[in-house]
DNA sequence: CGTAATATTGACTCACTTCAATCAACGTGG
DNA sequence: CCACGTTGATTGAAGTGAGTCAATATTACG
């Protein structure tokens, strides 16, 4: 049962470099516990030390959100099954940020000591985990060109493309769609737009028969929200694999 | 002479993390070249495969950009002395963006498999190097919510401040103020705007006596900038040491 | 000294915001 | 089973920050 749950992230790793055995083992020695969270419950606040356990997603939807001084609010990342909601806090101390659970979450928390010292004596997860960080970081480098360049239809359907693409990728797409439940308030909180506006783009994407419901996505014209988005996904390094085993 | 860039780098992990002689044994053991380019040249293009060296800047800017397909450029990130470039390309395959020379740049290039044998093998080098990449990560979050959420003027000043803060962190600041030869053109793809009213917020921020010039960041009254971007250094996590040495 | 790059200006437009209702869906308690 | 509160979605009217276009200064520099 708690094996079954380290089995999800050695099988997350092993996309990206390939484990032995000992790597394997190690990950499996991991002192970790499975969480739940309830929608809206935060997961990581601004300001607190990192908790004892870095969080892994089993199943559900977080996401990422700064406040700015004058209070508005902007989410900068959402995450899914197969993530590491924290690998911001296994070496530093303070969070700038907080996370919150967008659906109820299922997590394996790892000991966080113990997840510094597989990654710092392990080569190959460290190899897995260093591309986990810098895939995030380029996942970031685009949310600023979507928020900074493009307009609300194409940040919107940018998004939309992001999503799908990763959820894919992590396999964890059903035929007929994701379930989504992005209010449109966090979703006009992703794309830095207001949510009336957000709500009348909307209107128009689903005349076009972009979208059908932000709150599920649909497969219903990928190709044309790709398009509409601009959206080149590249910058998520799906087919990343540790093929630079020059180790 | 080798031995100095190296000790620069040396000094850079030391920041974060204390090394043992046999750390810094092995870094001054890297194999490494030293490296020019001019100003405008392109230090990492689009779609290359990483080069064999990574570069770690001794003296000079370089900066980061991405393209949308419909032909606008986005600044995403600006980097100087004491910063490595290229993290991003350490375990990654594949460039998803460009990096260029905003001024002439003095580099120490290590070589790439090298590093990553370093890194994977020098559990103390290894956390400083993951704080750098999380401290990157962090700032690209500001970067998203500065673009997001700021208007033309707070996100001048917030782009100002931070740049101030971290070549001050850096120790390379002279009394005098920062030599910054950001064009309004460059200044606008940083901060999501156009030239034109770039042009005209700097101007009235000029008459405010927030600024003086953008190509030159001088000690104004970085208390009201920091007021007007809505300024908060904690995303920068520059005290961040490894106090956290629960290892 | 000429030419290109950078900065500045003016007039006009527009995508997005703001403010303020209203509507719809849904769970809850009586 | 219905009144009611709450959350999310929608609408309308009016305002504005920033963009666009196009011209002109200004500076840098070979």
């Amino acid at each position: 049962m708690f094996d079954s749950a380290l089995e999800l992230v050695v099988r997350k790793l092993e996309t990206r470099v390939g484990l032995s055995p000992d790597d394997r083992q190690a990950i499996f020695a991991l002192p970790h516990v499975l969480r739940t969270y309830s929608a809206t419950d935060y997961v990581i606040r601004d300001g607190e030390p990192p908790r004892q356990h870095c969080d892994f997603i089993l199943d559900g939807i977080a996401f990422r959100q700064k406040m700015t001084v004058d209070g508005s609010r902007q989410i900068v990342s959402i995450h899914f099954s197969g993530d590491f909601i924290d690998l911001q806090h296994l070496f530093l101390n303070t969070a700038d940020h907080n996370v919150e659970a967008l659906t109820s979450l299922k997590v394996i928390g790892i000991e966080r000591t113990a997840l510094q010292q597989l990654v710092l004596q392990f080569p190959a997860v460290a190899r897995a985990m260093w591309i986990e960080a810098l895939v995030d970081s380029s996942i970031y480098r685009e949310w600023v060109v979507n928020v900074a360049r493009r307009d609300a239809r194409a940040r919107i359907a940018h998004l939309v493309c992001e999503i799908w693409s990763r959820v894919k990728a992590a396999g964890f797409l059903n035929p007929q769609g994701l379930k989504l439940p992005l209010t449109q308030v966090q979703l006009a909180d992703a794309v830095g737009l207001t949510t009336v506006h957000v709500n009348r783009v909307l209107q128009s994407m689903r005349s076009e028969r972009l979208i059908k419901d932000q709150r599920h996505v649909e497969p219903l014209n990928m190709a044309a929200l790709a398009e509409a988005g601009g959206f080149d996904p590249r910058y998520l390094h799906l087919e990343q694999t540790s093929s630079a085993n020059a180790s």
